[in-house]
RNA sequence: GGGGUAGUAGCUCAUCUGGUAGAGCAUUUGGUUCGCAAUCAAAAGGUAGUGGGUUCGAGUCCCAUCUACUCCA
């Protein structure tokens, strides 16, 4: 009886759960409050801030499924993703964890008894590997894993793995430790015969693989890299759920098993191929089954496709996606969209995030492959503009790298076109434009940071800033941070009003004083749990007791913002429908910004009735009901509709305003009456089912108003009495394009009276060099025309506009070919009015200082035309 | 965060080194009648993203700024 995938994942928790642990629900793929990071890599992420010491543990022992994204670092390349059977960008992670719980003893053990007991994995196909010790780090081979796995298995099984594959760090810094890898051979027996598992073992084999980490995180890794023994030692252990899915259910492909065979059967069917004839049509369905999860699961986690940052890594994972469907399978139109349906039938029971969120996640998934084949199509007629002008066999690396780098068009595409057309692709120009670009990026984003400075070990942060904006507190630590050319400081204090940015909500400033100097504090965050206050410069006493108070007029102005947002989350649910969902929101004290689910722009009528209902809930004076520590289902029960992409404790903060009801960590007004006002500043499209509103309130909200009446008022100065401005404005704009109109063409025909007369004197002398009293540049057109009837006329007229000579010279063509040049003439002649000029051969203008040059520079050029 | 590219008629785009702003489609009007993007002729349509600067002259060069696209981190 084989088991399916949701079998193996359940039987996980539950052996774990019978060992104690806490099962505990999949954090979001899309971090949020994390510099160093844009997407959970592994299991530990989300207990990162327990492992840093920064947050005490709710249980001693946990066990999840986490869904993880790698698109690189030391085995992960998203480029050879689908290329071979075992590696995704989107996958779940099972762990189990020990906060300074149990070690090693008892992970081994768990560790054995599941894969051989549970999954009833063959013993003989099962290797282990050990830390084996490294001279340079001055670390010794980990004997007591050995001894511990010598209880299970026999000697023979158990290798010693070097640094780079049994010691692991999650950073330059921080808590790292030995690590002891559980591996699998899965090859047919007459292979084994030949060659023993053991020698095949982190030989990127792709049937004898790596399933089970067990990290024993026991040291932290200091900034100048020295090691130092972490107090409360912890396990981190991470089992790969699709690798584990292909071992039970005998496959020799993760992408064999019915993790992934829905989809590639879909795709399969959808281009009109069969899995398996052709390896690089299997790549391809591969490719566009992984990268579909992951682009999916992002997008349900909040993270859309975009050009910054974790948006771009999306975007990237798509494009790769169309990319193989386009050149592999000969999809030349959307289609990755359509699979999502055949995803959420077969993981949405897990995951509600996707069934709730099915139509969005296709119509964005829509809308992004089809700007991606506009890019396509732009590229690929460059590439023919540019294959049509070449006349050598090769494609000039530079020429490719701007293809890609400036339009997006992908390297491997180049290639091809090239080769369809007889032509090779210069790489070694192409990675050298590649590589500095790399350079460039890498310099600029350099950020160094130093240990930091325990000055109150062991002390846990405690946030006072819903109940005050003052308090007295102590520097906890300290380190020193070096960004590009700036350098600051960050301090973390051991209790403090200050907010931290986070939950869209901007980080308080303010100061803290000791002995009547104050320091200013110009930003706070919050990085893993810690509340972080930014100042230029640290305070001479480290040790004192500092009194610290945030600039209170910011925060009232940030909190009647962030109220205002729940007030108008819940009056566009009521104006819009039930399908308005928060998807993005940033409060600072100027504004307040917020994206949400919606398929249509916002009608005029309804932005007003939203604005109305927020203002009428401001004016009903409701006070703010908080709690701050409530039951996750408890808080349901009120109405507070949980958001996707953010993480919840079994604990919440509740924050109510009659029947507003949100999850919500942000400071708020203690009743909506102080928010004063409110006012919708502008309304548009994000992506696609995506809008965006900016507002604002109280005085901002005030001075909008204000100005808009200023505004008015002097509109209605200007038009005294009128009754209907709007009609008068428009009648005002007629006028003036009648106007304008009339005068341009009483200059056209001043200017064509005066070429008429000249015209009349050319038919006697077809050289006419004359003063006029206009100004010569507005005659350009109809002479330019009269030249066109006159080939043997030459031209040179002269003006003063505002105390300015202008020379303008026109030859006839029979002037020209017999040697004349305008050009050079009016640059001579423009010597006497001490200017220069230029043009054509047949026609220019100068101009000049000196009016009085004038007659001279006409003489000369009666001389010069002779 | 750093780099590149683009912004010209309602749309898609030309305008080589600064020198008379143009084409196709769409629109309007008129002609023709050949059945699914019919065809001929004509007209209308532009502050060349915005703001500065250089120049006799800027869509074109320089600076700033906004927007979009794109690559890298």
């Amino acid at each position: 009886m084989i088991m399916t995938s949701n079998e193996i994942r359940k039987a996980f928790l539950d052996f774990f759960e019978s060992k104690q642990h806490q099962v505990v629900p999949s954090a979001p793929m899309v971090i949020k409050n994390d510099p160093t990071l844009m997407f959970t890599n592994a299991g530990m992420n989300q207990f990162k801030d327990i492992f840093l010491g920064n947050r005490q543990p709710q249980w001693p022992r946990a066990t999840d499924s986490q869904k993880c994204l790698r698109v690189s670092g030391k085995h992960n390349d998203l480029e050879e993703v689908g290329h071979d059977t075992y590696h995704h960008t989107m996958f779940e992670m099972l762990g189990n964890w020990s906060f300074g719980d149990y070690f090693k003893k008892e992970a081994i053990a768990y560790g054995w008894e599941f894969l051989t007991e549970v999954m009833k994995i063959n013993k003989d196909w099962l290797y282990v590997t050990v830390f084996g010790g490294d001279e340079k780090e001055g670390l010794e081979m980990d004997m007591e894993a050995y001894n511990f796995w010598k209880e299970h298995i026999s000697e023979d099984r158990i290798l010693r793995g070097s640094k780079k594959d049994n010691f692991w760090e999650m950073g330059d810094q921080g808590p790292c430790g030995p690590c002891s890898e559980i591996h699998v051979d899965i090859r047919p027996d007459e292979e084994k015969a030949k060659v023993p598992g053991k020698d095949l073992v982190n030989k990127d084999n792709p049937q004898v693989i790596e399933i089970w980490n067990l990290v024993f995180m026991q040291f932290n890794r200091k900034a100048d890299g020295t090691l130092e023994p972490l107090k409360a030692k912890h396990i981190d252990t991470g089992m790969g759920f699709e690798r584990l899915c292909m071992v039970m259910q005998g496959k020799r492909s993760n992408y064999d098993t019915d993790v992934f065979q829905p989809l590639i059967q879909e795709i399969a069917a959808k281009c009109g191929k069969r899995y398996g004839d052709n390896e690089q049509a299997d790549i391809a369905m591969r490719v566009c089954a992984d990268h579909l999860r992951a682009v999916s699961f992002s997008i349900a986690d909040g993270q859309l496709p975009s050009n910054v940052k974790a948006g771009y890594v999306i975007r990237r994972i798509l494009r790769r996606a169309v990319r193989y469907g386009y050149t592999f399978l000969g999809f030349n139109e959307p289609f990755i969209n359509t699979l999502v349906p055949t995803l959420v039938a077969q993981m949405g029971h897990q995951f509600p995030e996707l069934q709730k969120q099915q139509e969005l996640i296709q119509r964005i998934i829509l809308e992004e492959e089809q700007a991606f084949l506009r890019t396509l199509a732009g590229g690929i007629r460059r590439f023919d503009d540019y294959a049509a002008k070449c006349n050598g066999k090769v494609v000039d690396g530079a020429f490719a790298f701007e293809l890609f780098d400036t339009y997006g068009f992908p390297i491997d595409l180049t290639q091809l076109m090239a080769s369809e057309k007889g032509l090779t692709v210069d790489m070694d120009g192409f990675n050298r434009g590649l590589a500095e670009q790399k350079e460039r990026s890498r310099g600029a984003a350099k950020v160094e940071s130093d240990d930091w400075q325990e000055l109150m070990p062991g002390v846990e942060q405690e946030f006072v800033g819903y109940d005050t904006l003052e308090a007295d507190v102590h520097i906890a630590r300290y380190r020193r941070v070096k960004a590009k050319d700036k350098e600051f400081f960050q301090l973390v204090f051991d209790r403090t009003p200050f907010y931290g940015e986070s939950g869209g909500q901007t980080g308080d400033t303010g100061s803290v004083c000791c002995n009547s100097v104050a320091t200013r504090i110009t930003n706070t965050k919050k990085e893993n749990g810690l509340i972080v206050h930014i100042v230029d410069a640290l305070p001479e006493d480290l040790t004192a007791t500092f009194h610290a108070s945030v600039d209170a007029a910011r925060r009232q102005a940030i909190g009647n913002n962030h109220t205002a947002t729940h007030l108008m989350h819940y009056a566009l649910r009521q104006v819009l429908g039930n399908h308005v969902e928060q998807k993005g929101s940033s409060v600072d004290d100027q504004r307040l910004r917020f994206d949400f689910s919606h398929f249509a722009k916002l009608s005029h009528e309804e932005i007003r009735d939203v604005e109305h209902r927020v203002n009428n809930m401001i004016r009903a004076c409701i006070p703010l009901e908080e709690h701050r520590a409530m039951p996750i289902a408890e808080a349901q029960k009120l109405g507070a509709m949980a958001l996707f992409g953010e993480k919840y404790g079994d604990h919440v903060r509740v924050v109510k305003y009659g029947p507003s009801v949100e999850f919500c960590g942000g400071t708020h007004v203690a009743n909506t009456g102080m928010i004063g006002s409110f006012r919708i500043v502008s309304e548009g499209a994000v992506a696609a089912g995506m809008r965006r509103i900016e507002a604002v309130t109280a005085q901002a909200a005030t001075d909008f108003a204000d100005q808009q009446q200023d505004q008015l008022a002097a509109l209605n100065d200007l038009f005294k009495g009128t009754k209907d401005l709007s009609a008068s404005i428009a009648k005002l704009q007629d006028d003036n394009n009648a106007l304008k109109a009339a005068v341009e063409q009483l200059r056209k025909e001043k200017a064509a009276g005066i070429v008429n007369s000249l015209a009349a004197q050319l038919g006697a002398n077809p050289v006419l060099i004359q003063r006029l009293d206009t100004d010569v540049n507005t005659l350009k057109d109809p002479l330019i025309a009269l030249r066109n009837q006159n080939p043997d006329m030459a031209v040179v007229l002269a003006s003063v506009t505002d105390n300015k000579p202008a020379l303008l010279i026109v030859l006839g063509q029979q002037r020209v070919d017999a040697g004349l040049n305008a050009g050079q003439m009016v640059r001579t002649l423009g010597k006497e009015i001490q200017g220069g000029g230029g043009g054509q051969p047949f026609f220019a203008t100068a101009g000049g200082k000196n009016p009085d040059g004038i007659d001279r520079a006409l003489e000369l050029a009666k001389q010069l035309i002779g």
